[in-house]
DNA sequence: TTGAAAGCGCTAACAC
DNA sequence: GTGTTAGCGCTTTCAA
């Protein structure tokens, strides 16, 4: 790996380093039989060129930095394979950071903005991960662009569904089945997409007639072991939930786990709802019931948002509302007119 | 975001820029109440060193790439996560290549490390990314770490458990259990992971004294759709397996899936094991049996090689094999002595 | 059409 | 203990 630069392949040509530099970007300013000269030497020589140069010249690092809680959440992974494709078209690579929900790695992780090793961040958590002076303007921050979630500054640009429809469609669904004992495992309740869901469950409880059993909310986190968690404590209430929604697909798989285990049927006994409808859901047994994330079109409008505002094009309307969809399968069930108890 | 430079905080405190670098990173190197000075005016003006200068100025990027097939994959991303623990840990950040099973990708992604802009590469493929003249020392080659498969260059630092152990130990698990009729949906058959396990498989066979049926060894890909088409495959033969090896637990989900819709019953009729232990296998339905792969352990093993090889410390010995570990859980099941056809 | 020269922001000899 | 200086490898006026 000798590392040959312009210097060299202009001394083997004879040109002078800023032609060979133009013959390489800009071929149309070169004569034709100097350009051809340079890019033979230049592939000879195996020339690469020394990106952070490049960068530190034209102030742009080709990176975008997208912070996430947790890369192993298949939710997440397939976003990030949304932005990851639409980067790479636009000529952009895709800097990952896990931030494991620690606030100080995401603002590691933010850092590399102002550092200059990356032109941009896609934010997949709730919280800002720098300070902004109040009434600084979005044009003063790096460019950002928050996913799925809300950071509570308006003027960010935010891609994500209807969470509040979400928790209403969901909740609605159980209700029309006939359940009235319903209960939610949440995710993190800092967290405005959680509470927006929750928002929309209660909506659609009260819209119903039916009263929230306070105990049947159960507030952890969005993970498996959450679920498993959140359904041993339900079901060890007195007034068991005939119907669970969990607000992660990773939470109703936890949950559908703890109840097998405790030998209680799902959808015999219990009725379960996911969020998200990672690859998995269809497959479990028994196939999850959840809302649809389309996680590719969340991706991709979070790059393509990203990337335009680096290039200088901000959105007109910052929030970008994608469609959810419930998609029922078998890990809910009707209730039989006896066993409802309107 | 006023971009604040070494220049603007040494004109502000009065001392030279060379100073302010100084009292920056060598603090001992300056008098106490400088740094202080410099330290408070740097805080004071919000300076963050521009790290693309710092790279090229030091000939080190501080990033990684890990080039991965298939990011949602939950076997690979636990890797990444150990990756980034370690890489973060030592001051580096990871850069993701997600190379969807393309060498064009990968290809492009191992060029960073050429043009500077990443000081290694992790590759979790099977193939170098780049050409190697015949001869060249690794020295030559940009520092370069290979987990889990395996490119065929036996002087390229390498970390996995004993593919071919593996294949003889999962075999052998079926046949303990009284399984004659075993068949095998492998993965990617151009990965030397996959051949060693099918070495297993037939080895484990044949010392057993049981011949493999041509049919029941299904070559497709590490995927859950290629678990579900293999099943479905399997299924339809006159000649029936009572035990599926599947390369994946992906793979593993998939045939069970499929398993399921045919009415075919996991273990009672058919037994499955799959190899890699994602998270998931535990909680699946039925908890599956499988080989565990220690992700933790392969992803810091990687990342630790990685950057000693940058540091200046190339490993003496360059294979590192970690443990497997057969997990038996539900989806196998003994066959009864009158089942068993020996 | 080509080249000289001025930096991008920073580090590291080396001199003061 | 502090400042001067010379670049890292490249792009980009501007002049020839």
């Amino acid at each position: 790996m000798a590392k040959v630069g312009l210097k060299d392949i202009a001394a083997q040509t004879g040109f002078s380093i800023a032609t060979v530099s133009h013959a390489l970007r800009n071929p149309d300013r070169v004569a034709d039989a100097t350009r051809k000269k340079v890019l033979a030497a230049a592939e000879a020589a195996g020339y690469t060129p020394n990106n952070l140069a490049v960068s530190l010249r034209t102030a742009r690092s080709g990176n975008i930095v997208v912070i996430i809680p947790d890369i192993a959440d298949s939710h997440n992974s397939n976003i990030i394979k949304a932005i990851e494709k639409v980067a790479r078209e636009r000529g952009y690579s895709v800097l990952l950071g896990d931030s494991q929900g620690s606030e100080k790695r995401e603002r590691e992780f933010a850092r590399m903005a102002r550092t200059r090793q990356a032109d941009g961040v896609i934010l997949m958590s709730h919280r800002l991960p720098f300070d902004r002076k109040p009434g600084e303007p979005v044009s003063k921050l790096p460019p950002i662009v928050n996913g799925c979630e809300y950071t509570g500054h308006d003027d960010l640009p935010q891609i994500g569904i209807d969470d509040y429809q979400a928790g209403l469609d969901a909740t609605r669904h159980l209700l029309d089945y006939g359940h009235r004992q319903i209960a939610v495992i949440t995710g993190d309740i800092e967290t405005h997409s959680t509470r927006e869901r929750l928002r929309g469950f209660n909506d659609a409880m009260t819209a119903a007639g039916v009263t929230v059993n306070d105990d049947h909310v159960i507030q952890l986190g969005y993970t498996l072991e959450d679920g498993i968690a959140g359904a041993q404590q339900l079901m060890a209430l007195p007034s068991r939930p005939s119907a669970i929604f969990c607000f992660s697909d990773e939470i109703a798989f936890g949950a559908m786990y703890a109840l097998r285990e405790m030998g209680i049927d799902v959808p015999g006994d219990v009725s379960i709802i996911g969020c998200d409808n990672i690859p998995l859901a269809r497959y479990f047994s028994p196939p999850l019931t959840t809302i649809a994330q389309p996680t590719a079109e969340i991706g991709a409008a979070c790059a393509t948002l990203l990337l335009d505002i680096i290039d200088g094009n901000p959105p007109t309307e910052p929030r970008v509302v994608v469609p959810h969809e419930l998609k029922i399968r078998e890990s809910t069930r009707r209730l039989d007119a006896s066993a409802a108890n309107r």
